[in-house]
RNA sequence: GCCGCCGUAGCCCAAUGGCAUGAGGCGACCGCCUUAAGAGCGGUUCAAGUGAGGGUUCGAGUCCCUCCGGCGGCACCA
């Protein structure tokens, strides 16, 4: 509307002309060398940037205090990295976004909090040691450096003071110290575990370095083994962390975490075992209902009691499987479609609720980590265990049936609920009822009762590794394993180590580590030589980057009174599971040691979704990582930022494609040109006043809920409208623009307000102010429908009544000769929008 | 196999159950500029009817069901 009105008013030969003068400038600056003062009006991103992120760091802009009056503190928290050396663009992506958002609240006016620190403890610095002959420690400064350049560039703002980085004695002191207190509170413990072994490198691997059932850095296949290991009794709070009251996380977050919990409610109970007076075998079931159908059962081939219940004939077949099984890699095992392969042990339990005598068998489809490494078999009623009787001739007894009559024999296993048949006195009950019926028979008879079980399992928190913290304890021969006292920590990483790659732990060939002294009877002992898990780290560094330098303390409580929880944490979806359940555990944990006084360290969580380039994950591996650099060269980060924001969905991610970053660049220049154009005379515009307001509000709202795209896609209607505009109303809109622009694009926004004879700084100025009545258009167009078909639309005045809006689309000529001979049934008024006419038919 | 998410112009994407003469961008095309090309600038004259089918509704891209296609997670969890 507005720009029909421009031409139909003689302006248009004036702005050719201005721009001619423009365009002929600017040819002229291509042609030759620019003048200094030709220079001044190009868009050079590149001195742009080096000047403002020079200023920011002088004038400390982006210094935190713990408060600041008359400005609510608000903490925004976004994961930090690893510092590996391949900065890529997905690092942009996750960082730019979340700093633009902070920037918007700070001009909101909150005291923002967004710090940043390095999770630097890992196992590729180690495996660069060893492929490359440089210190981990070496090699992870390099990367540090390489990457605060980076935040550098990008403009991020971050208060530097408050840095953390995790492989520093004075960081990891504090991984020992609450071991510490773990330790003493029960939460920590040593046990047996199976763990990934790859027998090619002779070490443990954690879970993450398995990849497709592969050790990542050989390909060899992984294989399980026994060992003694330390472990956080994640478990503990099972229940707790199902619970998300109170937290703003995104629905896909919760699911995954809910199903890595795995809750499943049923009932253990105990069969005895026949000739073993006091053995038994212990299960768990979710169908206690189907247990007058249990016709064998089954044990994992690593269970306890296969020794106890295998006879001397069956021996030697139990002790080969068993072998085999043990050798055997996890994929090939538990490889989908698998056939389940088992052997009798010649042992017998008895089926407690209908007396019978059942056999013993092993197989890999029982899992010695699941519930209590034995079921109860139940072919009828099971798929696997049905697949296991047909296979090896065992008896199947329908004992659930669908309609009360019998389905015998079986072709497949009837998973459903249904009616106990062939179950003594519960017979005729419904399967939904006998699940507790039975569980409460069971605990009357003293052999078990109603349980839950879980999926999720203590976290393996040991590594045989040497880039990490170690845990702070010794083998005494004497007093056996012994915390080391709180006064001697914290255990230091030696520097000087060899890397291998062979051998185990780096950590057990340092005599110096190793030979200890027992803190309990003063003997020799030896120091532990394994390492945290570096998931340890990252649990609670949100309450370090507080204070990173305290001494008395892992936090600064102070500072944590005023700042915590986290109001908004961000970071990538791949964390949904491990980090993000182990830092909600760490924070329960800490608050049953008395050390934190909230349930829920993060309260509000976004994600983004992952940068691939040709639908594949960027790697250095893969070869197919796509650096940052050459476009900041190019274009400036400025334009690389609002790329970022505008490729599509921040939660969605995005296939890496460049070719849409000259749209970015060219809205850029053209606010450049707006903003040190002449202003442009004419009258206050009040259509462009509506404008500017409604993108206040599109900008405010879509920042807010991490919808970058749009705010940027509405920034440039902006630009637009107001590049045609004249006028106060121009101006206006160009300082609001900037101002609104200042968050995505940092630097550019703080030069042309500079220019412009704004008060430095662009990111210190109040964030523009919306207002609902300026926004609200004086007229609206009205859809007239008919029977849903659109059939006029009216320019009507906005606010109208619903009988005014429904007078008004009777009287529409098109209107008139759609209805007419017609009868109208019912007339449905969206105010402002629509109207449409129903018809009788 | 199970769970979750997503299918809108050539491409990336927008649209509180209410106008898809689509917000924005890429590309394309037309001008301007240029010896030329590119870049730059101005413009829109380009393009789909929302993966397929059914249902609910006055009205469905949006809600429900089935199917097709893609992505992610889990995967013998008893």
């Amino acid at each position: 509307m507005a720009k029909e009105e421009v031409s139909e008013d003689p302006a248009p030969p004036v702005r050719a002309s201005t721009i001619g003068a423009e365009r002929l400038a600017a040819s002229e600056a291509r042609r030759a060398e620019p003048t200094a003062i030709e220079r001044l009006d190009r868009y050079v991103p590149a001195e742009v940037e080096a000047k403002w992120a020079d200023t920011w760091e002088r004038t400390r802009l982006h210094e935190t205090p713990n408060e600041l009056a008359g400005r609510p503190n608000y903490y925004f928290l976004t994961m930090f990295p690893y510092p590996s050396g391949d900065v890529h663009v997905g690092h942009w992506y996750a960082y730019a976004p979340p700093d633009a958002a902070a920037r918007a609240m700070r001009m909101q006016g909150k005291n923002v909090l967004f710090p940043m620190g390095f999770d630097a403890f890992g196992i590729n610095a180690e495996n660069a040691a060893i492929d490359r002959k440089i210190h981990p420690a070496v090699w992870t400064e390099k990367n540090m450096a390489h990457m605060r350049e980076q935040f550098r560039m990008m403009g991020a703002a971050i208060d530097w003071r408050r840095e953390v980085v995790t492989c520093y004695p004075e960081y990891y002191r504090w991984n020992q110290w609450m071991f510490l207190r773990l330790l003493e509170k029960g939460l920590a413990y040593r046990g047996d575990a199976p763990v990934n072994w790859c027998p090619r490198d002779e070490t443990v691997l954690a879970n993450e370095q398995v990849i497709g059932g592969r050790c990542e850095r050989c390909d060899t296949v992984v294989v399980k083994r026994q060992m003694t290991q330390w472990f956080y009794r994640i478990t503990a709070y099972a229940d707790e962390l199902l619970r998300y009251e109170g937290l703003d996380w995104p629905e896909r977050v919760r699911v995954l975490q809910t199903n890595w919990i795995g809750r499943s409610e049923g009932a253990e109970m105990a069969f005895p075992v026949e000739g073993h007076p006091g053995e038994e075998i212990r299960f768990f079931t979710t169908r206690p209902d189907t247990i007058f159908g249990a016709t064998f059962m089954v044990l994992a081939p690593e269970h306890r009691l296969v020794d106890v219940v295998t006879t001397p004939d069956r021996k030697a077949e139990v002790e080969a499987h068993v072998e085999k099984a043990r050798n055997a890699p996890e994929i090939e095992r538990t490889a989908e479609g698998a056939e389940k392969t088992g052997v009798f042990t010649g042992g017998y339990a008895r089926n407690a609720f209908t007396g019978e005598r059942i056999p013993i068998w092993i197989a890999d489809y029982v899992l010695v980590t699941y519930g209590t490494g034995a079921i109860m078999a139940v072919p009828a009623h099971d798929e696997r265990d049905f697949a296991f009787a047909k296979k090896y001739g065992l008896t199947i007894r329908e004992v659930i049936s669908p309609d009360g009559t019998s389905h015998e024999p079986l072709g497949t296993a009837y998973i459903g609920e249904g009616v106990m048949v062939s179950s003594g006195a519960h017979d005729g009950t419904r399967s939904e009822d006998g699940k507790r019926a039975i569980a409460e028979d069971a605990k009357r008879r003293g052999i078990g009762g109603p349980t839950v079980s879980y999926r999720l399992r203590d976290w393996l928190i040991s590594r045989q590794r040497y880039w990490g913290t170690p845990i702070p304890v010794v083998h005494c021969a004497k007093c056996g394993v012994v915390p080391v006292p709180y006064d001697q920590l914290p255990v230091v990483l030696p520097r000087n180590v060899e890397f291998t790659g062979r051998g185990g732990s780096p950590l057990s060939h340092v005599r110096e580590f190793v030979e200890a002294t027992c803190p309990k009877c003063g003997g020799a002992a030896r120091r532990d030589t394994d390492t945290m898990d570096t998931f340890v780290d990252s649990s609670w560094y949100m309450y370090r980057y507080l204070d990173p330098k305290i001494k008395s303390s892992f936090m600064d409580r102070d500072a944590g009174r005023k700042w915590l929880p986290v109001h908004q944490y961000t970071g990538g979806v791949e964390h949904a599971i491990l980090h993000l359940l182990y830092m909600r555990f760490m924070a329960k944990a800490l608050r049953d040691l008395g050390e934190l006084w909230f349930d829920e360290p993060a309260i509000r969580f976004r994600y983004q979704g992952t940068v691939v380039f040709g639908g594949r994950k960027m790697s250095k591996s893969r070869g197919n990582v796509q650096t940052p650099d050459a476009y900041v060269k190019r274009y400036g980060a400025d334009t690389l930022r609002l790329f970022m924001m505008f490729m599509g969905p921040w939660v969605d991610g995005a296939d890496w494609d460049a070719a849409g970053i000259d749209g970015t660049w060219r809205f850029l220049n053209a606010v450049w040109r707006l903003a040190l154009s002449r202003p442009v005379a004419g009258d206050a515009d009040p259509d462009l006043e509506r404008e500017i307001h409604r993108t206040i509000r599109k900008v405010t709202d879509d920042l807010m809920a991490f919808h970058f795209n749009t705010a940027v896609a509405a920034l440039m209607k902006l630009e637009h409208r107001l590049s045609s505009g004249s006028g106060p109303t121009r101006d206006e809109g160009i300082r609001t623009l900037l101002l609104l622009l200042a968050p995505l694009a940092p630097f550019v926004t703080e030069e042309l307000w500079a220019r412009r004879g704004g008060a430095y700084s662009v990111h210190q100025q109040a964030w523009p102010a919306y207002d609902a009545d300026l926004a609200r258009s004086e007229e609206v167009t009205l859809v007239v429908q008919v029977d849903g078909k659109v059939r006029d639309r009216l320019a009507v005045a906005a606010g109208l009544s619903n009988d005014e809006a429904q007078a008004a689309a009777l009287a529409a000529e098109k209107v008139r000769q759609a209805i007419a001979g017609r009868r109208v049934e019912r007339i449905v008024v969206v105010p402002d929008r629509l109207v449409n006419i129903v018809m009788a038919k």
